[in-house]
DNA sequence: CGTTGAACCTGTTTGC
DNA sequence: TGCAAACAGGTTCAAC
């Protein structure tokens, strides 16, 4: 559920309730998803939430340093690392109210609320991370799409054989985008999702690289795309998706040329598109149809 | 190197 | 109405 937009609504939203706020005490539900809970259990209490950033799709709690000695790491960029998977949320709520169904993690803060994790499916992430590890664990991504130089994306993308949707959805390429802005920007740029990185004008990819980047500008103002679950950290919904030209939308018409939109699987994932708009690859022989003869 | 499919888990929607 | 299948904003891993 979560991309780009939707993390940094998010995280700009925590940013405002939470930064400041010291964790009193952690409670754990289900821990599946965490990589060590018993080090959520042992570093945060007692430590000071100091900023709420978004890296990619993941938000990053940076916190004060700890108290505890025998630490060696204390205070060295230690950070909670969240990731919201497909149903993730993070919010603070009155430790009075009734936790939500599927809220696994509850963090005590020093002002009578709690933040709360609430992840039904449980695809996500949390990690405590410091310094080096923290370090390492970012060096795994892409380029950040809205800072991306025009140069960097060409060579990122056009060196690259794939299909442009999984270079798009590829977070070591660019980190961030996911399956709604991916289909958004390639409709925006009437490129077809299956063609590849290699085969994308330097036109193409300029446009591609701008159309993206106003599309996640503009969903973040509107905080984000509610499809059918999401909500930021005011539990409010977003309301991006009424500005959806593709994705979400087979069968309707192409708001630019009439066309019927269509929905395919490509890599792996549903991917929906104008056939018109956005015309497809030379498809590869694969079997099937015998037309032209080769060999001559 | 690139693609595909399955797996992780729960809930909702769709189809017969 | 009922029940099964398909599908969901994400990521990872094995197999080819």
């Amino acid at each position: 559920m979560p991309e780009l937009p939707e993390v940094e609504t998010v995280a700009r939203g925590l940013q405002k309730s939470i930064a400041g706020r010291r964790i009193v005490s952690v409670r754990l539900g289900k821990t599946d998803f965490i990589d060590d809970p018993a080090a959520l259990e042992l570093h945060l209490p007692g430590r000071q939430i100091e900023k709420v950033e978004r890296y990619g799709k993941f938000m990053l709690l940076r916190l004060s340093p700890g108290l505890n000695s025998g630490d060696s790491e204390n205070g060295d960029g230690a950070s909670l690392l969240v990731h919201l998977g497909m149903t993730g949320q993070l919010a603070p709520s009155a430790a009075a109210l009734p936790s939500a169904k599927h809220t696994h993690v509850w963090f005590e803060l020093d002002d009578g609320r709690e933040l709360r994790y609430t992840d039904p499916r449980r695809f996500g992430r949390m990690a405590y991370l410091t310094g080096a590890h923290l370090a390492e664990e970012l060096t795994a991504f892409g380029a950040d799409p809205l800072l991306v130089s025009a140069e960097e994306f060409a060579s990122r993308v056009r060196s690259r054989n794939a299909q442009i949707k999984a270079l798009l959805l590829d977070q070591s390429v660019l980190r961030g985008v996911g399956n709604i802005y991916a289909d958004e920007s390639l409709w925006r740029a009437k490129i077809h999702p299956m063609r590849r990185g290699t085969e994308l004008s330097k036109k193409q990819t300029q446009m591609l690289r701008r159309v993206l980047q106003d599309v996640l500008r503009k969903a973040i103002l509107a905080r984000g795309s509610s499809i059918s679950d999401f909500l930021d950290a005011d539990g409010e919904p977003g309301e991006y998706q009424r500005h959806h030209r593709a994705y979400g939308r087979e069968g309707k018409r192409c708001y630019r040329c009439g066309a019927t939109i269509r929905r395919a699987i490509v890599a792996g994932r549903s991917s929906y598109f104008c056939p018109t708009c956005q015309p497809a690859p030379r498809t590869r022989k694969k079997g099937k149809r015998r037309r032209q003869a080769r060999n001559g």
